[in-house]
RNA sequence: GCCCCUGUAGCUCAGAGGAUAGAGCGCUGGCCUCCGGAGCCAGGUGCAAGGGUUCGAGUCCCUUCAGGGGCACCA
């Protein structure tokens, strides 16, 4: 990328003018090549000589004058000067800029690829939900940030796999099938008590309906516990199902799911704690073994075999792990969280070291939580209470693309209030069909330059010289940089931003500048720049997860 | 009590230690003989408070205040 270009080039003069003796040898700070906010400034800036300034003994400017003497720009660069109190700016070509357009053009689709990953493996986690009841809003927001993150990746050169970790077993699984049965009994007007902190949402009660439906009171032949698992098992099957469509509405496609249970069916899990044993990171403590998480800095351990024989939930993360970074032998995993698990971070972490792996090879993203209201009224998402709006509703209230586009338009860690008044109020005049309208507006122009037998395929794009077109063609090469630092600091948020971005200004660009006009040749020019905004905002769309439209 | 996240415009939020802090919504006023007016142009108020580091802090550090979350043999 040319910033990284401009970075390199920097440096080297840095060093030839310490080599000729212009300046004093001394360690350089990074090189940082930004972009300036004011135009005025270039399209690159770096104000490495203000870092230098102590270290070589010479004023800013100074430095930066003598710099800029052994300076060879790339051949892209037009202008490159110095400014107070000691910056260097360059400003880019303007026939190089137009002539991006036809690289743009020629990438297509992949326009906006990266070569980051090289094709390290990463696996992304995200979702994984309880299978005892319908996802909530809060899980839409993992969803949307872990499905737009595998997108990011795929297209920075990573190989990405996504994966939903059923937690099919365990106290809330349990819990889930004495509630199932209880209302199964209760559908049959047998007495039946809820357990206090069941499941007591409507779902259930449906749920239960269906098994009497489809089995009569079979089960009231079984002893209770009995039943329960047998009528859990129909219940995890059929609410991963209903979980699977709502993600499917949402865009949402996984390409495992990992079930808890096959930890254990397949050994894993006895693998995993023999590892841990033999590291003597394993203590029996009042009758129930702890991993020894103190040992490595954590401030206390952790319950891995309950008293009563059973693992914990942490157990068998430990197991899922051991099985990602050593069976499955992933390069980086990822593991998107609600940021009521934050606690359990520093473990994981711990976990990884007693397993002989790199810490660093985890990266746990913890989405604060979401807040569910409608105008002033906070609306609840507890699965166990019975007045819940599940994400399907607000999906089929706000719709996909706007989900998505709200969801993604906050970073992970500041916490969110999806207020589905002001979602659904705002539907009409929104940033999402803001993009989605200068993405439908482009394929228009198009549609309208067919009909008028224009072919842009011989257009010059050297005749795009004015401010307008230039602008939008700045705004266009910045794609990859975004895709970019996207990829590298896990911050989607940043897509929407740049979406919105780039519709403005080809808004602003289409009011000033007749794209089909009387003058054929600019006429073709102007189409081939039309065309390359329409693959990016394309790319950007489907990067989110959402439509890009031709029509609205 | 300890730990994590957050505090930026009336509201919802962006902001790679850099130059004059931005967008959307809302409000006011302009703009279609013409490729889509779901659009364009113009208008203004703000970094919670106080210290520190730095040539330079919304950004890093400390303290205080405020909101959210965590500190289970729950997940």
């Amino acid at each position: 990328m040319l910033k990284q270009e401009l970075a390199r080039c920097l440096q080297q003069a840095v060093l030839e003018a310490q080599q000729r003796g212009a300046l004093a040898t001394a360690a350089l700070p990074d090189v940082i090549i930004e972009h300036p906010q004011n135009a005025e400034h270039g399209d690159f800036a770096s104000g490495f000589p203000l870092k230098l300034a102590r270290s070589v003994r010479m004023s800013p400017m100074a430095i930066a004058e003598k710099v800029l003497e052994y300076i060879v720009p790339p051949p892209q660069i037009d202008k490159l000067w110095v400014a107070p109190p000691g910056f260097i700016n360059f400003t880019l070509r303007e026939d190089w800029l137009s002539m991006e357009v036809e690289s743009m053009l020629a990438a297509g689709e992949s326009y906006g690829d990266i070569e980051l990953g090289k094709g390290r493996r990463v696996q992304l986690e995200f979702v994984s939900v309880n299978p005892t009841g319908p996802l909530h809003v809060g899980h839409g927001r993992g969803a949307v940030l872990g499905s737009t993150l595998a997108n990011v990746l795929t297209v920075s050169g990573y190989a990405v796999e996504k994966e939903f970790y059923i937690n099919d077993m365990g106290n809330q699984i349990d819990n889930f099938g004495r509630s199932l049965y209880a209302r199964y009994r209760q559908c049959l007007d047998k007495e039946a008590t809820m357990p206090p902190d069941g499941y007591y949402g409507n779902y259930v009660v449906d749920l239960a309906k269906e098994m009497v439906q489809e089995h009569g009171d079979r089960f009231l032949l079984l002893p209770e516990s009995e039943a329960a698992s047998q009528l859990v098992e129909v219940g995890i099957t059929r609410m991963l199902q209903r979980i699977k469509q709502d993600l499917e509405v949402l865009n949402v496609v996984f390409d495992i799911w990992f079930s808890e249970r096959s930890l254990y069916q397949g050994g894993q899990y006895d693998k995993a704690m023999e590892l841990l044993q033999s590291g003597a990171y394993v203590a029996k403590k009042e009758n129930a073994t702890w991993f020894a998480s103190s040992s490595l800095g954590e401030d206390k351990d952790n319950v891995l075999v309950r008293s009563d024989g059973s693992p914990t939930y942490f157990a068998s993360d430990v197991a899922y792990h051991y099985n990602k970074f050593l069976e499955r032998k992933f390069d980086w995993v990822i593991d998107i969280w609600g940021a009521d698990h934050q606690g359990h971070v520093p473990r994981m972490k711990a976990v990884l070291k007693a397993l002989g792996c790199d810490p660093e090879q985890l990266q746990v993203i913890l989405c604060q939580l979401v807040t569910l209201r409608r105008g002033e009224e906070i609306v609840k998402v507890s699965k166990r209470s019975g007045d819940i709006i599940t994400l399907r509703e607000v999906i089929d209230e706000v719709g996909s693309d706007a989900c998505r586009f709200l969801f993604l338009s906050r970073s992970a860690d500041s916490q969110m209030d999806f207020d589905l008044e002001l979602a659904k109020r705002q539907s009409a005049d929104n940033p999402v069909y803001y993009v989605q309208y200068a993405h439908a507006r482009i394929a228009s122009i198009l549609r309208f330059a067919e009909q008028q037998g224009m072919d842009c395929s011989q257009g010059d794009v050297a005749l795009l010289t004015t401010e307008p077109e230039l602008t939008l063609i700045r705004r266009l090469i910045l794609l990859p940089e975004v895709i970019e630092q996207v990829a590298v600091n896990l911050e989607p948020h940043h897509l929407p931003y740049y979406a919105q971005d780039l519709a403005t200004v080809f808004h602003s660009f289409y009011k000033q500048c007749r794209v089909v006009s009387k003058d054929e040749a600019l006429t073709k020019a102007r189409l081939k720049l039309v065309k390359a905004t329409q693959i990016a905002l394309a790319k950007v769309l489907r990067l989110m997860g959402m439509t890009a439209p031709e029509k609205m």
